[in-house]
DNA sequence: CTGTTAGCGCTTTCAC
DNA sequence: GTGAAAGCGCTAACAG
C-alpha cells in the first residue's frame, strides 16, 4: 500500500507538500506543484490512511450505536429503518457507525471501554425511557452522545425526537374533518414516554374539539396484536349508541389486531369503522385496506441527530437545544371516505 | 485521557515496560514490576489508545457489513436478526462492525474507498445472489471477506450458508412421518440461490420418499403474502382428491398468505391443512396456529463467518473451504397432530 | 529483566 | 511556497 512518502518521492517534492495539497486549505501551494502533486497520487492509487489521520487528530471518525434489543424474538421496524438512515447520515458527514451490542448487566462496561479506548468520537442512543440509564450515564462522564427519544423532563441532554403529540393530533384532526365524533384510542401501559406523548396529542385534540373521551374509549396493552384484539373487544361491548366510530392506535402493529378482530365481529374497516396507526411500518401499506397512518420522520431525524452530535464532538457546544420532529398523516383507506 | 506515558511515569518505569505486562506475552516481566505497572494502570484509569495500536500493527479491528437494502419499504427479520449476532460474533473475536451502506451505482466506490484507506480488516457480505458483484469484485482485489450465502457455483470464495434443502428436506420428512403423501411447494421464482436449494430439498425428499410431485404442486411468486395466497387458490383449483394435504412454504411471510387464505376458504390449519413456513421471523409463533417453520442457524453461522475471517485476515488462508450449516425444524401447532 | 529507540502514516509548526 | 522535523500513542527490536 503507497503512503505518502511513496506520493513525496513519485512527485518529487516532501511529503509536507502532499499533506499541504490533501487537506490544508488555508495553506497555499503553487499550482504547478498542486498538480503534479495530483498526478503522483493518482498514479500511484495513493489514499491516505483513515488510522494514522486518526491517530494525530485523536478523532476515529466512528459514532458508537447499540442495537436494539432482538432478544426476544421481537421487532422493531422503526429501529431497523432508524439504523439504517442514521448510517446513511453518519456518512454523509463523514463519519461511520459502529454499531456494538450489550446486555442489561455489561452495558456500563461496554460503554466505558469505548469510550476510554478511544473507538469512537461519539454516542447515538435510541430506544430510551425514563431514568434511562445510559443516558444518565453518558450525562455524568459528558462523553459526546445525542439521543432519539427523550428521557426524564428535568434531565438536560441533547435530543431530537417525534413529535408524538402532534402525529396523534393529526390522526384525530382527520377523523374529526372526516366526520367522526367518537374517536377511541388504544395505546402501551401507562409510563412510555412516547406511548404517553401520543395519548396526550388524542386527549388535547379531543378536548379542544369539544368531543367527549367516555368511558372506555381509552384502551391499553403491550405491543402486541392481541392489545389490538382486545380493544376492539371493549369497545364492542359499550351500548351501541356508544361505540366509537373511529380509533386511532398507537401503532401499527395494535392497528393490525384492531383490523383483524373488525373483520371478524363483521365490521368493514374504513365503512364501520376507521382506523388509524403509527409507524407505517412495512407492509401495512398492503393491508385490506391499506392502513391510514403517521409516519415518522426519520431521515430527517438521523440527519439532525448527527448534525447535533458534530458540534458536541468539536467541543463547541455541551448540550444544544433539543428538538422534536413533526411527524406526518399519510392518508390511506382504512379511515374511508367520512361519514 | 492518560497515555502509557502517564503510566510509566506513575509506575516509575519505562513505557516499554508497561507495554510488556500490557501484551507482550513471551517477554517476561518480573512480578514486582507488573503488579506495579498493574497498580498504576489501575490507580490513573489508563487503557490503551485503540487507534495508536491499531496505527502501528496497521489493523482496524473492524468488519465492514453493509446493509441490506431497506428502501423498498419491505423488511427483512432474518438479515436483522443476522446482523445483530454477527454485531455479537465479531465483538466475541475482538472487533467491531462498521456498518455501512451503499446503493446500486455507488457499491464500488463505497468498498474501493473503505479498503484503500484501510478503514476495516474485512467485509462481511451477505444477501448474496448469482453474478453478485460484490463478491466478484473483492475475489477480484484479494481483500478479505466471508459471505453469508453462496454466488455461482464455479467461483471460489469463502462462505457459510444455510443448507436450504437440508432444512426443507427435513420439514416434508416431518409432514411424511404425520402421514401425509400429497405436499405442495411454494417457492420464490427461479433463479434465486436459496429459493432453489429449498425447493430442491423438497423435490429430493419426494422422488426418494416415491412421492408423486403433481402438476401444479410447485407454486412460485414473489416474497409477500399475496403469493401464498395465490398459491392456496390454484390448489384449491385441483380436483379435490388431488389437492396437498400439506404444503411447505419458502418463507413464513408467504406461508401467513397459505393460512389466511386457506382460513377463508373455511379450512382449518393443522386439521384439514398442514403448513410450514421457514426461518421461524418473529410473531409466527403467535399465528393461529402457531407455525411450524424451518429456523436457520443465524448464531452458528454469525460465529463462524468471523472463524472464517480470521485467518484470511491475519494472511494465514486464503480461501477455507465453505460450510453449509443444517437449519432447525421448529415444530409448532400448524401441521396438527398427524393424519 | 528493563530501557532506549526506531518507527506505524500522517499533520503541522517553524524555518528557510 | 516548500521542507525538516516534532510529535499523535503505541509496539517491538535491540542493547544492556
Amino acid at each position: 500500500m503507497p503512503t505518502i512518502k511513496d506520493v513525496a518521492r513519485e512527485a518529487g517534492t516532501s511529503i509536507a507538500t502532499v499533506s499541504y495539497v490533501l487537506n490544508n486549505k488555508t495553506h497555499e501551494v503553487s499550482e504547478a506543484t498542486r498538480q503534479q502533486v495530483l498526478a503522483a497520487i493518482e498514479r500511484i492509487g495513493y489514499r491516505p490512511n483513515i488510522n494514522a489521520r486518526n491517530l494525530q487528530a485523536s478523532q476515529t471518525k466512528l459514532i458508537g450505536y447499540a442495537w436494539h434489543d432482538l432478544r426476544h424474538g421481537q421487532m422493531n421496524p422503526v429501529l431497523d429503518q432508524f439504523t439504517y438512515l442514521l448510517a446513511q447520515s453518519a456518512e454523509a458527514a463523514g463519519y461511520h457507525l459502529l454499531t456494538f451490542t450489550h446486555n442489561d448487566d455489561n452495558w456500563e462496561t461496554v460503554y466505558h471501554e469505548l469510550i476510554k479506548t478511544r473507538r469512537v468520537d461519539g454516542f447515538v442512543v435510541s430506544n430510551t425511557r425514563r431514568d434511562d440509564p445510559r443516558i444518565h450515564y453518558l450525562m455524568d462522564t459528558r462523553f459526546p452522545f445525542v439521543s432519539f427519544g427523550q428521557a426524564n423532563p428535568g434531565w438536560v441532554f441533547p435530543y431530537i425526537d417525534t413529535d408524538g403529540a402532534h402525529g396523534v393530533a393529526e390522526a384525530v384532526h382527520h377523523l374529526i374533518g372526516l366526520g367522526h365524533r367518537q374517536i377511541a384510542m388504544v395505546g402501551w401501559p401507562e409510563g412510555s414516554l412516547s406511548g404517553d406523548a401520543r395519548l396526550n396529542g388524542y386527549l388535547d385534540t379531543m378536548a379542544r374539539a369539544g368531543l367527549p373521551v367516555r368511558d372506555g374509549y381509552i384502551q391499553r396493552g403491550e405491543q402486541d396484536e392481541q392489545t389490538g384484539r382486545d380493544a376492539l373487544a371493549a369497545w364492542l361491548a359499550l351500548p351501541e349508541s356508544d361505540r366509537p366510530t373511529a380509533v386511532v392506535a398507537v401503532t401499527d402493529l395494535i392497528a393490525i389486531g384492531v383490523m383483524s378482530a373488525a373483520k371478524e365481529a363483521g365490521l368493514v374497516v374504513g365503512r364501520d369503522l376507521a382506523v388509524v396507526g403509527h409507524d407505517d411500518v412495512p407492509l401495512v401499506q398492503h393491508l385490506e385496506p391499506a392502513l391510514t397512518t403517521v409516519r415518522q420522520p426519520l431521515a430527517e431525524i438521523s440527519q439532525a441527530v448527527v448534525a447535533m452530535l458534530q458540534p458536541i464532538i468539536s467541543g463547541e457546544q455541551a448540550t444544544p437545544a433539543p428538538c422534536l420532529l413533526a411527524p406526518r398523516l399519510i392518508v390511506r383507506q382504512s379511515c374511508g371516505a367520512g361519514r
